[in-house]
DNA sequence: TGGCCAATTTGCTCTGGGACAAACTTTGGA
DNA sequence: TCCAAAGTTTGTCCCAGAGCAAATTGGCCA
């Protein structure tokens, strides 16, 4: 890794401009009363009965995300949580000079934004909607509430920090001793895997990521996995588009991962 | 970063050979009761009065731990959760090939071992000591009681938690962005800050760390970094001996962490 | 006090993959 | 339908830092 990866593209100015749609769509409640059946089935609400879901999503507010939208950013003060009930997150670190680090992928059916559960009252990252998104979000004050009254939510909201540890550790480890290749061999398993969805001819990615993306996801650079995507490509591994990628043997992949 | 880093010492047979007093030693407590002292003025503890903190320490195991053991081993059930009373202790991941990854360092004062707190029932990194420490321990089983009952322990193991996510997301940052040389300098940066010593000079890292330590905890290889602090020593910004560094000139380290 | 081992230093070579440049392709919007 | 912007591909150059080898130093134990 040489040279600190300095062409990466400037992403920036393009996330401000798009963060205003925060400040100035007004949030609204979708008027028909959320359906029950929206959380009931999600790990950290399973356990509650009717009443309480009842309870708890007349307190949410519902909102539609824009793809490429930052549901927060890094260090704003941690007013809400959320759950996301549609579409993918990149939870994304910017240096001081603008690169872009992606530190994981949320799926829905997710918690975000639990800063609350980390004790901090910032959010130490920015979450950004890898494609159009639907989340409900409470106010953090309901926090505490949640936590103690809710049968289970603790306990799921904790699993799902400790899983999210597991990731940032595997990442620092790959990081610091595999390959490039290894690495984005390894990311590619990670996004099938977590949001894979069959097609015919392989698992395609479940949402549009570009080779940029792939290069923040494993510290390298967007004309790197460009040429690891064409020659694996080549030799019948991966098919390709622009945003989408489709894994057709992933246990060639698996074998190049730990070569 | 090429090759793999294929040179770095193997220490898995070393720390197997330590991981026997572990199994072997008898666990015995302190037979002069534990005093209160100890635990008040911790963050975790510092909301309780004298009678609940009698109870915790009565439940105490306390135990010494020589320079190298492990504490815990990745993957093992996550029977008991330590407070670390003295000494400073490495997190360490091991990878299949027997490369040694460093995940952070905690200083005397901090909770480890909390698997219990990000929902896991397996310790999902190795704990060994980098001086020799004493820590107290208590089983799992009382976790939960100690979250319910003792005010602030939560709080301030929530905290504890969140600094660490906080602390591997920097690095997954500097290690995707920074050249090795800013990486090793934030990295003594960071370990002057968290245990740092003033001495005549300087401030020295307050435990014992060899330039593999040093490497493992910044992804580069021990060859490189005895290039740095060659360097760095000629000019003045660091002094070492074996196992021992000390910072002269923070401010100069921060400049070059920074260019 | 001498011998041994761990830790450190240093020189040399070699290469993975980053930097730079430029062309090409797809897509969405006007 | 065409254009501009975004995304992708490919070629060439080059250097940071890994790999390898060997010498040196310092500390500890017998």
């Amino acid at each position: 890794m040489s040279g600190g990866l300095k062409n990466r593209r400037w992403r920036i100015s393009a996330m401000c401009g798009m963060t205003w749609i925060m400040d100035d769509m007004p949030i609204r409640k979708v008027l028909p009363r959320l359906d029950e059946s929206l959380l009931s089935h999600l790990p950290p609400f399973a356990r509650l009965d009717t009443r309480q879901i009842r309870m708890i999503l007349d307190q949410a507010v519902s909102r539609r995300f824009d793809v490429g939208t930052a549901i927060f950013n890094e260090g704003d003060p941690a007013e809400r949580f959320y759950m996301l009930l549609d579409g993918y997150v990149r939870v994304v670190r910017i240096t001081p000079t603008g690169e872009q680090v992606t530190a994981l992928h949320i799926p829905a059916g997710q918690l975000l934004g639990i800063a609350k559960a980390i004790g901090r009252d910032t959010y130490p990252a920015t979450a950004v909607t890898a494609t159009e998104s639907l989340a409900l979000s409470w106010p953090t004050r309901l926090w505490d509430a949640f936590i103690a009254e809710y049968d289970g939510f603790a306990t799921e909201t904790y699993k799902t920090v400790g899983d999210r540890v597991g990731e940032m550790n595997t990442r620092i480890v790959e990081m610091a001793t595999q390959q490039v290749e290894q690495r984005v061999a390894n990311a590619l398993l990670r996004l099938i895997h977590q949001t894979g969805r069959k097609v015919d001819g392989g698992i395609e990615i479940d949402f549009p990521i570009t080779r940029q993306d792939l290069s923040e996801l494993t510290a390298t650079t967007l004309h790197t996995v460009s040429r690891l995507l064409s020659a694996w490509e080549k030799k019948g591994l991966v098919t390709s588009k622009r945003k989408r990628i489709t894994v057709c043997d992933p246990h060639a992949l698996v074998v190049l991962s730990q070569s």
